[in-house]
RNA sequence: GCGGACGUGGCGGAAUCAGGCAGACGCGCUGGGUUUAGGUCCCAGUACCCACCAGGGUGUGGGGGUUCGAAUCCCCCCGUCCGCACCA
C-alpha cells in the first residue's frame, strides 16, 4: 500500500492516501452544504435569486442502471470525462446543468425479486443507494437536486403522459409529422378525407370507426409476429434480439409467435431520423450504424400475375426491387416460406417434367412445402446461410409486357420481414440470385452488358447498357429504370416506393417492473386514460413465485394475476362503466427517451417540463441549429437502441408542440471502454488476476502453475475487476481521476494498469510539494513576481491547457501541466505565488479536492471555492518570443539549429543558419540551389 | 462479403486537425542518492545501431508517389478492432 506504510519516516504533510481521505471528504461535505454545484433555472422552483449567469450548457452521462453487482474502475471514466469538462466550463464562466438520475426499470431488479420475494423497489433502492455512495465519493460536480429516478412515481407518472401524447396522435404524410388525433377524427367526421372503401365515417358504426382511427395512431396494438422469448417470459423487439435469433440479454432462445402487442409506428419518422443525422455532431460510426438499422432504399414494387395451377385467380404476386430495370432478366420468383400466399399458390400436384430437385423428394407439393418450412424453421440463420435451398410450389407466374411464365419457389433465402417477403429472381444481375438458379438449373439472362473483363460466372451489378430487355435496349441503367417504372404505372402493374429495413417498434413487455400502460379496454378496443387519471402506480405484487418458462408457453403478464385490479369502473364520460385495465408494461427504454427533459424541472408536477426552462436549456442559439443537449457522453452499445427512441419520442414532443428542437442530443461523444488483462490456467479457467504473478519476460504464474494473459472487459466473468473503492484506498479518488484523465483520449479503448496509477499520484505530490512543506505543512510559495522564462512557460501552458480543455484532450492538458510542475520541481526553490495560483486553478477541474484544498491554503479559509474563481486566461504578449529557435534541414535533415529574432527575414535567417559550424560542414561551400524560410518553423536549404 | 476506425519505443500514449526538430507526459527498466532494511521519496539515463567525444546512420505495419521536407497528404498491399451481413 504505497503512501499508507505507518509508523515509518513519512513526512507528516505528505499528499499520499490518507491525507487526500480526508482532504476529500472535508470538501465534500463543504460543498454540499454551501450547494456550490446547484444551477439555478431562469424561472420556476429552481430558479436564483442573483439569477442565471453566463451562457447555458447542458452536459449529460448515459444515466446508469443501478446495477447490485458494484462499479469498476471502467464504470467511471466517462463520469470523471464530463466532470471535467463541466467544472473547466463552470470556470470559463458558462451556466453549467450537470447532474445524474437512474435507469431503475429492469429485468434484474424483478429476477432477484423472484428469486427473494423481495420486492422490486426494495432492492432497486438499495441498489441506488450502493451506487450514490461509489459514485459520491468521486466528487462529481452534479446538481443532487435535479436527479431523478425512472422507477419514481412522480417521474413515470410523465412517461405515461408521454405515451398518452403519442397515442393520442397520427402521422400526416403531407405535413411530414405529427398531429393530434383529434384533428385527424375532424377530417374524418367533416368528410375532408375519406374512409378507405368511400364509405363515409358516419356511416361506420362505432366499432368500424374506432377500428379506423386507432389504425392511425402512432401508439397502436397490432397482431404481428413478436420475438417471444420464454426464457425471459417477455417478448423483445426486433433491436434486443441478436443476428443469432437470440436474446440481446442472456442469450436465450427466441421464438417468433403471432401476438397482440403494442407499437409505436417509429417507422412514419424514418426519413427525419436519416435525414436529421446529418444535423448532429455525432461520431460517424454512431450515424453509418443508425443509417444502416433504418436501412432506407429506393425501389419498386411490381406485381407479377399468377399464371397456371391457381386456386384462386386473383393471387398476385407483388415484389419489392430495387431493379424494376432487370425486370426481363427474371428468370424465376421466389417468396419467403412464411408468406400468405404460399397456400394459395401451391399446386395439387407436381406439372409434368418438374425435375426431382425441385421437389425435395416429395409426393405432392403441399408435402414439399410443409417439410421444408418445418426444416427451415428448425434451422439457425447461421446454417441457412451456408447455400441455397428451397422449393418448387408447382405454380407459375407471368413476367409482366411478355408470355414468359416463370416457376415459383419458396426459399429461405428470401425473409418475410423485408419489402413484400417475395422477390423476382434475375440470376444475371443478382449474385444471390445467381447461386439459387445454379443449384436449380435456371437459365440465366443478363439485362446490362456487363465489360469484356467481367467473369462469365458472376452476376453483373454495375452500370451499362441495357440487353434483352425490349424497349429497355440501350438505355442506362437509371434511364432503364425511369423507363420501367414509366410503363408499369401506365399498366397499373407497379410503382416507385421507399422501403425500410427498420420495422415499428415492439413497445410491450410481459413484465412487472415497468410503467404501466396508461390504457383500459373496453369492448372495442384501447381507450387512453384522461391525464388527470396519472399515474397510473403499479399495483403491489406479492405473488413472485416463478412459473414455467416452457418453450412452448404463452406470454402471461404478471399484472394480470392482480385481480382486483385488472377490472375498473371508471367514467371516462359516457357514465361509469367497467373497463379491463392494460396488463402490459412499457420496456426499459421507455424511461430513458426522455430524462434528459425531467432533469431541467424535476419537480414541477404540472407539466413534464416548463417551457419557458424547456427553450433556455434545449434551444439552439444558431437559427439553423436542432437545439437539444450540448454534449452527451456515453458507451458505443447504445448507437441504435437508446439513441433512436430518444430522437423518435423527442421529435414526436417536437411535433407536438413541447419541445423546442428537433433533436435531443446535439452532440455526441462515445468513451472508450477499460480493458484488463484477464488471465487463464491450464484448464482454459479464469483465474483471479490479482493473485497472479510474473511478468510478461518471466511468465505468469497463479499458485505456481502457469497461466496465460489476455486482454478482455473488465468484470466478474474474466475475475479482473478494479473496484473504484480498491483505488480510493490506495490512492484517493483525485489520482484515480487524474489518472483515467491522463490514460488517454476520451473515445479510446485502453488497458487497466494499477501499477501505472502510482505516476499520477507521484505528479500530485510533487505539485504539493512545490506549494507545501512536507515537513511542517508551511507554504513555501515566494511573494517574489516569476522570472520572464518562468511567467511565458506559464502562459504558454495556460494557452495550450485551455484549448486541450476545450477540445476534452485532458491527457496532453495533464502532461502540459506536468511540464509546468516539472519546471518548479527543477528550480527547487518554492513556487511563485502567481504560478502556484494558477497552476492550482487549471487543476482545479481534474482534482477538485487537492485543488480546493491547496486553494484555501493559499488564500485562506474564507475564500470562495476555487470552482467559483475564474479559469486563468494566457496573455497573448507573454506567448509571442523575442527570438526563436529553429531547426536547419539540409537536404531535407537537420543539422543543426539556429537562435533569431521572431521577425527575422528568410536573408538574415539563412545566413545565420551558414554561419551554424555543423550546417556548414554539410553546406561543403556548395551553392546553394534552394533556400526557404518557414519563419519560426524552419529553414532548408538545398545543395 | 460490405461499411467504418486504426497501426508510432518494453507498455499507455504525444506530435496527425493546418506537412516543418518524431517519441511530450507517465509507467516500466538501468544506475546513483536518502533509509537499519524493504517500500516511499529524490536525481540521472532510457527508440535502435556505430562512436571516447564531436557526430553519423537507421527508424512511425510494408511498398510506391507528391514535396526542399511526409508519422501527417495520395495510391496499392498487410494486419488489428468495431458495426452490418442472403435487406432483393
Amino acid at each position: 500500500m504505497p503512501g499508507s506504510v505507518p509508523g515509518g519516516d513519512t513526512p507528516p504533510h505528505r499528499y499520499n492516501a490518507a491525507l487526500a481521505a480526508e482532504i476529500e471528504a472535508r470538501w465534500q461535505a463543504r460543498w454540499a452544504a454551501d450547494g456550490i454545484y446547484e444551477t439555478p433555472n431562469p424561472s420556476g422552483q429552481l430558479a436564483s435569486d442573483q439569477g442565471a449567469g453566463g451562457p447555458k450548457l447542458f452536459i449529460m452521462d448515459m444515466f446508469p442502471y443501478p446495477s447490485g453487482s458494484g462499479l469498476h474502475v471502467g464504470h467511471p471514466l466517462g463520469y470523471i470525462a464530463t466532470d471535467v469538462y463541466v467544472r473547466f466550463k463552470r470556470m470559463a464562466g458558462f451556466n453549467v446543468l450537470y447532474t445524474m438520475g437512474f435507469d431503475a426499470f429492469g429485468l434484474p431488479a424483478e429476477e432477484h425479486a423472484r428469486q427473494t420475494g423481495q420486492h422490486p423497489r426494495t432492492n432497486t433502492e438499495a441498489n441506488i443507494d450502493n451506487m450514490r455512495r461509489q459514485l459520491d465519493r468521486l466528487g462529481l460536480g452534479h446538481d443532487k437536486r435535479r436527479g431523478v429516478a425512472t422507477t419514481d412515481v412522480d417521474y413515470y407518472r410523465w412517461t405515461q403522459w408521454i405515451f398518452l401524447q403519442i397515442f393520442n396522435s397520427w402521422f400526416d404524410p403531407e405535413a411530414g409529422r405529427a398531429r393530434p388525433i383529434s384533428e385527424l377524427v375532424d377530417q374524418f367526421s367533416s368528410g375532408a378525407r375519406q374512409a378507405p372503401d368511400g364509405r363515409s365515417f358516419h356511416g361506420l358504426s362505432e366499432a368500424e370507426q374506432r377500428e379506423l382511427v386507432d389504425g392511425h395512431r402512432l401508439a397502436y396494438v397490432a397482431d404481428a409476429p413478436v420475438n417471444w422469448c420464454p426464457a425471459l417470459g417477455t417478448v423483445l423487439a426486433n433491436e434486443e434480439v441478436t443476428n443469432q435469433g437470440r436474446s440481446e440479454r442472456g442469450n436465450h432462445e427466441v421464438f417468433k409467435r403471432p401476438l397482440k402487442q403494442w407499437m409505436m409506428r417509429i417507422t412514419a419518422y424514418a426519413d427525419r431520423l436519416l435525414e436529421d443525422l446529418d444535423r448532429l455532431d455525432w461520431p460517424e460510426s454512431v450515424k453509418t450504424m443508425q443509417r444502416n438499422w433504418i436501412g432506407r432504399s429506393e425501389g419498386a414494387f411490381i406485381t407479377f400475375p399468377a399464371a397456371g395451377s391457381l386456386k384462386e385467380p386473383s393471387s398476385d404476386l407483388e415484389v419489392f426491387t430495387t431493379r424494376p430495370d432487370t425486370l426481363f432478366g427474371t428468370t424465376y420468383m421466389v417468396l419467403a416460406p412464411e408468406h400468405p400466399l404460399v397456400e394459395v399458390l401451391t399446386a395439387d400436384a407436381w406439372p409434368s417434367g418438374t425435375p426431382d430437385y425441385w421437389t425435395g423428394g416429395a409426393a405432392t407439393p403441399s408435402e414439399a412445402v410443409a417439410a421444408y418450412r418445418a426444416r427451415a424453421s428448425e434451422m439457425s440463420d447461421a446454417d441457412r446461410s451456408e447455400s441455397k435451398s428451397g422449393v418448387f410450389l408447382g405454380a407459375m407466374a407471368l413476367v409482366p409486357f411478355t408470355d414468359s411464365r416463370v416457376p415459383v419457389f419458396i426459399a429461405d433465402y428470401v425473409l418475410m420481414g423485408y419489402g413484400t417477403g417475395a422477390v423476382m429472381g434475375v440470376p444475371g444481375e443478382d449474385q444471390r440470385d445467381r447461386e439459387f438458379a445454379e443449384a436449380f438449373g435456371l437459365p440465366v439472362v443478363r439485362t446490362v452488358q456487363p465489360p469484356d473483363d467481367h467473369p462469365e460466372d458472376l452476376a453483373y451489378t454495375g452500370d451499362g447498357p441495357s440487353i434483352n430487355s425490349r424497349f429497355l435496349d440501350g438505355l442506362d441503367v437509371e434511364g432503364s429504370k425511369a423507363l420501367i417504372l414509366e410503363r408499369l404505372e401506365e399498366a397499373g402493374l407497379g410503382r416507385p416506393t421507399v422501403n425500410y429495413r427498420m420495422r415499428d417498434w415492439l413497445f410491450s413487455r410481459q413484465r412487472y417492473w415497468g410503467e404501466p400502460i396508461p390504457i383500459v379496454h373496453d369492448e372495442h378496443g384501447p381507450v387512453a386514460l384522461p391525464e388527470d387519471q396519472l399515474p397510473v402506480e403499479l399495483p403491489e405484487l406479492v405473488d413472485w413465485a416463478p412459473r414455467a418458462l416452457a418453450r412452448d408457453s404463452e406470454p402471461e403478464p404478471p399484472l394480470g394475476r392482480v385481480t382486483e385490479w385488472v377490472e375498473t369502473d371508471l367514467d371516462l364520460g359516457g357514465g361509469v362503466r367497467r373497463y379491463r385495465r392494460e396488463l402490459n408494461t412499457m420496456p426499459q427504454w421507455a424511461g430513458s427517451c426522455w430524462y434528459y427533459l425531467r432533469y431541467l424541472d424535476p419537480r414541477n408536477d404540472g407539466c413534464l417540463v416548463d417551457p419557458d426552462v424547456e427553450r433556455y436549456w434545449m434551444a439552439d442559439p444558431e437559427p439553423e441549429g436542432v437545439g437539444g443537449v450540448d454534449l452527451y457522453v456515453g458507451g458505443v452499445e447504445h448507437a441504435v437502441l437508446h439513441l433512436l427512441y430518444a430522437r423518435f419520442w423527442h421529435k414526436v414532443l417536437y411535433d407536438l408542440g413541447h419541445v423546442s428542437g428537433p433533436e435531443p442530443f446535439k452532440r455526441l461523444v462515445n468513451q472508450g471502454y477499460i480493458q484488463a488483462y484477464a488471465f487463464k490456467d491450464g484448464r482454459g479457467i479464469y483465474v483471479p488476476a490479482d493473485e497472479v504473478e510474473g511478468s510478461l519476460q518471466a511468465g505468469f504464474t497463479h499458485e505456481g502453475q502457469p497461466v496465460t494473459r489476455e486482454l478482455g472487459k473488465m468484470g466478474k466473468s474474466l475475475k479482473n475487476s478494479v473496484t473504484p473503492d480498491d483505488m480510493y484506498a490506495s490512492y484517493g479518488a483525485d489520482t484515480l481521476r487524474l489518472y483515467e484523465m491522463f490514460m488517454g483520449p476520451i473515445d479510446q479503448d485502453r488497458p487497466w494498469e494499477t501499477r501505472s496509477v502510482i505516476g499520477s499520484q507521484r505528479v500530485l505530490q510533487r505539485v504539493w510539494r512545490n506549494i507545501l512543506d512536507e515537513e511542517t505543512g508551511e507554504l513555501r510559495v515566494t511573494d517574489d513576481g516569476a522570472d520572464d522564462e518562468l511567467l511565458r512557460l506559464l502562459h504558454r501552458t495556460i494557452d495550450g491547457v485551455r484549448s486541450d480543455m476545450e477540445g476534452m484532450r485532458f491527457n496532453t492538458a495533464i502532461a502540459k501541466l506536468t511540464e509546468l510542475n516539472n519546471e518548479l520541481t527543477r528550480r527547487g526553490s518554492g513556487a511563485p505565488r502567481q504560478v502556484a495560483d494558477a497552476m492550482v486553478r487549471m487543476l482545479a477541474p481534474l482534482v477538485p479536492h487537492f485543488a480546493e484544498e491547496l486553494w484555501h491554503l493559499l488564500h485562506g479559509d474564507g475564500a470562495a471555492s476555487v470552482a467559483q474563481t475564474g479559469f486563468p486566461e494566457a496573455d497573448p504578449a507573454l506567448l509571442v518570443t523575442d527570438t526563436v529557435e529553429v531547426p536547419v534541414q539540409v537536404n531535407g535533415k537537420v543539422r543543426g539549429r539556429v537562435t533569431l529574432a521572431a521577425d527575422a527575414g528568410e536573408e538574415a535567417a539563412v545566413s545565420a543558419a551558414l554561419a551554424e559550424p555543423n550546417v556548414a560542414a554539410h553546406v561543403g561551400g556548395r551553392e546553394l540551389r534552394k533556400q526557404l524560410y518557414v519563419p519560426g518553423r524552419m529553414i532548408a536549404l538545398v545543395v
